[in-house]
DNA sequence: CTAACGTACAACCAAATGGTTGCACAACAA
DNA sequence: TTGTTGTGCAACCATTTGGTTGTACGTTAG
């Protein structure tokens, strides 16, 4: 998954097909790479989940799937949700020692970006 | 960026060192691979600015930069972005149609998740 | 029917990836 | 000092990746 957006390419076929869906050889036809490579993107795309494809005529129309972008959005929100319960934690943590320290209030570390 | 993020041992290593900054044979320890093996994982994140090493005397500790993050997230939040403008852009397409057609309102598609 | 188009797929290739072992070296412990 | 620990790095290897060309086949146009 993250893999199928670890390449510009792809992450660029992702972004048009966002935007209208259309066929393999029309996203093709603004690379500069052969049918076939652009072709390999789309099926990498396709078995991740991030796009979906559909047969109309000869052509094979591809659109994004909203649902695994906001899958792999998700994922990273989570982690930003852990790293702000750490910063909790330890504030928490340093809010106990100055308690038991009673007067040492000095060199406090600002709490880092909470949104 | 995604690349880095395109390993589950790596995805976990991120994790992890959200939670709680620690040396790279620390991490290691969990690992069923050698220790240069988690060693070049570690470098990989680095490269990619996801985590951040800090020497302590012969310990190199390893944390997480939630900035990094944030950047991954605010991409695929981007995406979803340019997804809602097209659902929107399609509701206006449609409504304009119904609208000269005067009478049509037969099947018309679910806007999708907007949120 | 025949030609052109859009796609799928296989074979092939160079480079990158993910793993290994081995060695060197600084920092710490005895 | 000597030994152990934590790290960095190079060399090597198998597999994957990202690209190529060529072939085949269904669909549309003339």
């Amino acid at each position: 998954m993250f893999h199928a957006l670890a390449t510009a390419t792809r992450r660029d076929i992702v972004r048009r097909t966002i935007e209208r869906e259309q066929s393999v050889s029309a996203l093709a036809a603004d690379y500069d790479m052969s049918f076939a490579a652009v072709q390999k993107h789309v099926t990498v795309l396709e078995d991740a989940g991030l796009i979906i494809k559909r047969a109309e005529g000869r052509e094979r129309l591809v659109r994004a799937n909203p649902e695994m972008i906001a899958k792999a959005r998700a994922l990273l929100a989570r982690y930003e949700e852990l790293w702000r319960a750490r910063v909790a934690r330890l504030d928490d943590l340093f809010a106990a020692e100055t308690r038991s320290e009673e007067s040492t209030k000095s060199t406090q570390e600002p709490p880092a970006q909470g949104e």
